[in-house]
DNA sequence: CGTCGATGTGATACCCAGTGTCACACGCGT
DNA sequence: ACGCGTGTGACACTGGGTATCACATCGACG
């Protein structure tokens, strides 16, 4: 293959280019393959679309999302949330000025707009799923769809702060959301079989294991 | 005008009946018209689009749930949600074998279904607006998103149950769910503002004015 | 070293949704 | 009878998306 994979960065980073000059609706396809050097058919392989130039990592996303619920179990719940949230809000983070440069697409544009919002619901779908074999007890499955969507909403609400430049502790807001959310459905209840053994939570930590356990002991002396 | 505004109502009869035939994809909009006896020009002048022959009442909804939300207010907002929400439910309820139709569509194209979340979304938009007048407190912003996503979700949780005949009592089930939301988010509190005055809530009723000050007034003597 | 298949790419033709423009017919009031 | 607004039809055009065929590069294998 003559140009790599990075045929795809450059049809992504033209078309963001394009966009960002003459708006989405104006630009055609045409435009951005010429910019970018290939062809039609290269695009359209790439990403079936027009509008999935704007969310190439969904996919992958998803995928990862995916499987950091599906090695969580009843126990470890609330850390799973937490932490499968984190990574949609760590993936916007990490982009930079290109997530600014959708934000402001999918703003204005509505077919943009849709699209967005059908991926936050199918994230949303995960969460319902994987919640659904964590919780029992009556109404298991409305409870399931409405923490599912307090979780997706509330990361919601603190990337669209972070995107508007309302903050600068997207993570802590982020945590706190998860807070509210969580607490109002009974759901930071650690140790939920009611079992007598020791659990340890760790909500959230960037220390080394040896740290953590060290923290532990003086706890637990002191 | 030679054929009333039954024209409009032809061509949304002949698209759910091409649609139920041969599928959303295989359907053209010629075919649509040529059924209806319409030209393609009258198709997209009613509609602007081919999904939106599928939603021909979402705007009228939209304005109607707006009206409900625009006449309560912090102390009525429990019973504006419920009524609200109900609007959304009655509208399908009332809609019988074309909901149905719509949701076997919504389920199996991806591009109704994306068409179907953003409408949805533009509910929980209008819900949100009203809890942020009515809601004050830390996390007012916070908690208005979430408590407008737990009505939009709970209520199509029940609606989706509806629609798969999985309930006879969608407005009961919907009461329920809508305990469930508010109840978790303090909602539910009457006189929010500690008056001490009287404040009567009626939360649903078929009854008229007068059976209800009976219920009222043997209730305050017993 | 030649052959083969897999993969990434280009070129072309086609379908169909959606827009814009002009023309026509009807009802309605003056 | 005359305009005038409105709903409709006819037509041309743009542009997203699909299907198909051709070609070029690279690694595997005999």
């Amino acid at each position: 293959m003559p140009g790599q994979s990075s045929t795809r960065d450059r049809m992504v980073d033209a078309a963001f280019a394009l966009f960002d000059e003459q708006g989405y609706d104006a630009t055609t396809v045409d435009a951005i393959v010429e910019r970018a050097g290939v062809s039609r058919s290269t695009f359209f392989r790439a990403f079936g679309s027009k509008e999935d130039v704007i969310f190439p990592h969904h996919p992958d996303l998803r995928a990862r999302i995916e499987a950091r619920l599906a090695a969580g179990s009843a126990e470890t719940r609330v850390v799973a949330v937490r932490e499968a949230a984190g990574l949609v809000l760590e993936q916007y983070l990490s982009e930079g000025d290109v997530a600014l440069a959708r934000y402001r697409l999918t703003r204005t544009v509505p077919a943009l707009r849709g699209r967005e919002i059908a991926s936050m619901l199918g994230y949303q779908q995960l969460f319902r799923e994987a919640l659904l074999h964590w919780l029992d007890g009556p109404d298991a499955e409305l409870r399931a769809e409405l923490l599912a969507a307090g979780i997706v909403t509330g990361h919601n609400v603190i990337l669209r702060r972070w995107l508007r430049g309302q903050t600068d502790d997207p993570r802590g807001e982020l945590s706190h959301a998860l807070d509210l959310v969580m607490e109002s459905r009974g759901l930071a209840t650690a140790a939920p079989h009611g079992a007598l053994g020791t659990t340890v939570v760790v909500v959230e930590s960037n220390r080394s294991g040896a740290e953590v356990a060290d923290v532990v002991r003086r706890a637990l002396e002191g």
